[in-house]
DNA sequence: ATCTTTTCTGACTACTTAATCAGTTAAACC
DNA sequence: GGTTTAACTGATTAAGTAGTCAGAAAAGAT
């Protein structure tokens, strides 16, 4: 009955079933779990509410659904540490990457802060096992930055937390960043400022240096 | 019937309204506006469900009851810019005040965040006045002082988004905070490292300067 | 001690909403 | 074109929940 919901594409099934979570994600996003109805989220993709019965069993498995294709865009930006190993262009390339995703899908952020927000009490295992590996991979690698003076010796979860929290920001608290922009929506000007000031502000905050030994060469080189 | 609340102390009245104003804070933190029923907020305060409507006449009462308090508390913590000239004192003190906010009342931010994902429903009103003033006259300080040399030209509003972002990312995201420090609570030393670092990166991250002529006359001192 | 006001609460009402299901329509296949 | 399978949906059920209210109990005043 409900079997092969991503298989081929463009059939009745598949263009439900995303019309479905695309409305899902927005509902969600704004009102929380328990303050989505099953009938709002059917209005928003303009079917009758029986049908979201119809493909996905219940409530609960579609909020999970929703949760599980946010995991999977979020992973993509997270490679930008996978094999860089300039602090300089990683950072850059994280913090932009997570800004353009706040940006183009502020639904997938504010699902997940909800969920924290109140004790992940669905993504819990997720944390505690996927998010813990990456980020004490990636701690591993910020401390090995540190050894070599490319990096300042602050605590490396405390940096992580930093650009998590900066970039959510700008999805999760638009409504109050727009507000403070005079009601007025960030236009590409402004959003490719703020891209820059991020990465200025956390590059010179955590000392993050290209290549020190390369730094040190053209200092001495300058010595001469 | 439900007049002077507040007044005084230590009456059935004021032991009753503070014990159901904490309940709820923690459940509408916890489970947002929606998720939170009456009867979880009378059991918490340990009062029959009947008595919350007896002292706050609805639901969205004592919602609103609960974000006014949350403001009092807030407001305090912007006084650091009030008085101090000094970017290096102001940012350190405001931050520092901020994460100490975060620790000991983590549900207030928690409501707040809720509030503003879901589109400031309750606070449109006060955002679009009191902090967006606030704001406005905040960020006039830091171009002054980035006309002074004393912060680098970055735009003010980013920076103030990267200190509000940071600071109550350690109150709405503990639950992750905790998973990532192997399930345990952040301990006194953390917390203060927590402090000094966030404090070093975004005083380096903006150039803060105390007092750039001063800074001058060291170095034309060193020089001689 | 009696009266008045405040506090309190069990029982009830009106409403919302997730989920079910029986039966209908449409599509796919041979 | 007939048969099977998938898609759909109106009507109903069951559970939960905000808010009401009449009257009891306690506190306070005289």
């Amino acid at each position: 009955m409900n079997r092969n919901s991503i298989l081929r594409p463009d059939t009745v099934r598949s263009r439900n079933t995303t019309a479905i979570l695309d409305a899902a994600e927005l509902e969600f996003a704004e009102h929380g779990f328990k303050g989505t109805t099953i009938a709002s989220i059917a209005k928003r993709a303009k079917l009758p509410p029986a049908n979201i019965h119809y493909y996905f069993g219940s409530k609960e498995i579609l909020y999970q659904t929703c949760v599980e294709r946010i995991f999977d865009i979020w992973k993509g930006a997270a490679e930008a540490f996978d094999e860089i190993d300039d602090p300089v262009v990683a950072f850059s390339l994280y913090i932009t990457r997570k800004l353009d995703i706040s940006r183009e899908r502020p639904s997938g952020s504010k699902i997940w802060a909800n969920e924290i927000i109140q004790g992940a009490p669905t993504m819990h295992a997720f944390l505690a096992k996927d998010l813990y590996e990456w980020t004490n991979s990636r701690t591993a690698l910020f401390r090995k930055w540190q050894s070599e003076g490319r990096l300042k010796p602050v605590n490396p979860n405390t940096i992580l937390y930093m650009i998590w929290a900066t970039t959510q920001h700008y999805a999760d608290f638009y409504h109050q960043i727009r507000v403070l922009n005079d009601g007025k929506e960030l236009d590409e000007a402004q959003w490719e400022e703020i891209k820059s000031d991020v990465c200025s502000i956390i590059l010179a905050g955590v000392g993050a240096k290209s290549d020190f030994s390369a730094k040190q060469v053209q200092v001495d080189q300058t010595a001469k």
